[in-house]
DNA sequence: AGACTGCAGTCAATCGATTTACCACGCCGT
DNA sequence: ACGGCGTGGTAAATCGATTGACTGCAGTCT
């Protein structure tokens, strides 16, 4: 069957398409109640639906959006972030586009002419890892930046507030009693935006409790389970009035290792050191034994986010228009009071 | 600057649209070399491209397909599927709508509308795990399944081969010389497609190589760690006659769990026990402890099967148009031969 | 009476392409 | 001289909506 068209309605109602549109677009000034009900009815009774296409060529909007990311193959973070975007979109009476550009330049570049030739009312610019981004060419103006930010600024960017996390997690292992806090780093990140922050929140509730830290207390490695259980070790090799109760990894996957870590060496977790990772990797984080204690990356807030700015739906801050989401902490049990002979045995402050 | 339309091709060119249209279309049978050549250098020289909503409107093809899928969130997969999906899109210069349900029938019902009347020339309908589903009402012809199956047929759909997966993941351990293999199961999958599938594998093989299974070896837990682990303790309690020396699990996660049960009585993987998972999780085989051998699941190459047969670059089978696609076994660490006191001591038939 | 003002809708142009039907021209054959 | 035919290209209709300009009519004011 034929699609039901806005003439369809009109002969139905007795009226003109003009009309027909006036009424259903709710720019009927001049039209009368009982003609507008009329058409109302008329349009509910044969079912119509206006073209999308039709109307985007005639209004230039599109009700759609799209989405450019660099990819979204290789990290389970995807979900989270593409379901807040769609939410948002879906919320709004929108369309999503998705292009994963797999992080090639040319075809992100090929992308976003597609993109805006087929007149999206906005396109969202995301990346999989916190960084800043030299900003493609070719963006309309209602583009906004997430999980990334635009090098030269002039958009509205959402990243996670590393630093604030940072903080909150080091500061539940004060609280918890640690004084020797370790800060198990990943090495080579470009830009090292999302490691930098976390240790100056790390370094922030250091100096906040009065702690000096040991150089030796931040390792590297590469963020996987491997790269955490060898930094692991280098700390775990410290002499004991050096060795670390408690570490803060970079990630989960890095916590993870840990664990493998410390395991070898026959320490329990939370008894004998306490751990607390970042990102909140269901699949580690939740699985680990014992459950690991996290902070969480909002990526399914900053989807929402960003496209509710895209849409004008919310505002961005001003001036600097760069969203810091929070991150939440996950309390696992993967926390807990160093053992009674390393409590108050950290330097102090001179 | 405003977008160049096909008029000021014409102009540049000194011929009339209709020309540019036919010669950029490639309908140009009766238009001479010599201003082909002319129309395709002004058109280079301008800048043009054709406005893809006008096309879609005059045409009734967008060159768009809408992918519906129940849940891309709570699931670390869907990223390959999509991915898989979002290439062979763009391969054959298409965009790919994205459309997240929640698992909501009344959202689906909606999306669906919504995509039809944006008139895209398919719709992939894409569940995150395997199974049999009620198809939708409104799908257009243009439709294909991914990752499940309709429950009337009528259309291609393609799903892992999950019986071959669990014949391969057998058959590995049965060539390394294991004859008590258990199959740690999950329970209360709905419908169990997955499930039931790999277990017949799992049979195929126990017959295949002359092995009657212990009932026992058959155990059930829910698809986490957890599960993984309380099943498998289960069949760690058996008596060692009948303790099994190889676990195949539902999935990695399951696998992980098996790992810490196996730890907890200092049993070593893979000296003492061999253990195969399912899906190929990056984040848990690749960072397990040793690293778990497992059976891939082809997220990817679906993903873009399933759109390679809605746009018709590839012939969906005949006369069942379901396509089974391989699940390839990734080797990874936790297979060796069973223990010198176990092997050949499984239960012969009679 | 004539001008003016609202009211209730409608006409027709428009968005930017595609495509069918037609036209102008030259040449050929009879 | 005239019909027929091939060539090379164009005019105009069309897709399905939106929207600014306009019309017809009744009532009001001067």
């Amino acid at each position: 069957m034929a699609r039901v068209r806005i003439s369809d309605v009109a002969a139905a109602a007795g009226v003109s398409t003009s009309t027909v549109s006036l009424v259903l677009n709710d720019r009927a000034t001049r039209i009368s109640q009982e003609t507008r009900e009329r058409v109302r009815e008329a349009a509910a009774a044969v079912g119509y639906t206006p073209n999308p296409i039709a109307r985007g060529l005639r209004t230039q909007r599109t009700r759609t959006i799209g989405l450019v990311s660099d990819e979204i193959a290789t990290t389970p973070f995807a979900g989270r972030m593409l379901a807040g975007a769609q939410d948002a979109a879906r919320e709004n009476a929108h369309l999503l586009f998705l292009v994963d550009t797999g992080a090639d330049r040319a075809v992100e570049q090929e992308a976003i002419r597609a993109l805006v030739d087929q007149q999206v009312d906005a396109i969202i610019y995301a990346c999989m890892w916190h960084r800043v981004v030299e900003p493609p060419a070719g963006l309309p103006p209602r583009s906004v930046f997430l999980d990334c930010r635009p090098a030269s600024g002039g958009h509205p960017a959402v990243v996670p507030d590393e630093l604030a996390g940072g903080r909150s997690a080091v500061r539940e292992l004060v609280a918890a009693g640690h004084r020797r806090i370790a800060w198990v780093d990943v090495e080579e990140q470009d830009p090292p935006v999302a490691s930098e922050l976390r240790h100056r929140g790390y370094l922030d509730v250091l100096d906040e409790a009065g702690i000096v830290p040991d150089p030796a207390w931040h390792v590297r490695g590469v963020g996987s389970a491997a790269g955490g259980r060898g930094a692991a070790e280098r700390l775990l090799d410290l002499p004991a009035d050096r060795r670390p109760t408690a570490f803060f990894c970079f990630n989960d996957r890095m916590a993870a290792g840990v664990y493998v870590a410390a395991r070898h060496r026959g320490l329990e977790i939370p008894r004998d050191i306490s751990v607390v990772g970042y990102d909140d990797q269901q699949l580690v984080a939740g699985e680990v034994d014992p459950p690991l204690t996290t902070i969480a990356l909002p990526h399914e807030e900053m989807g929402r986010w960003a496209v509710e700015v895209a849409l004008g739906v919310r505002e961005a801050p001003e001036p600097d228009p760069t969203h810091l989401m929070p991150c939440p902490m996950v309390h696992r049990d993967s926390v807990s009071s160093p053992p009674a002979a390393a409590a108050n045995s950290g330097r102090r402050r001179a």
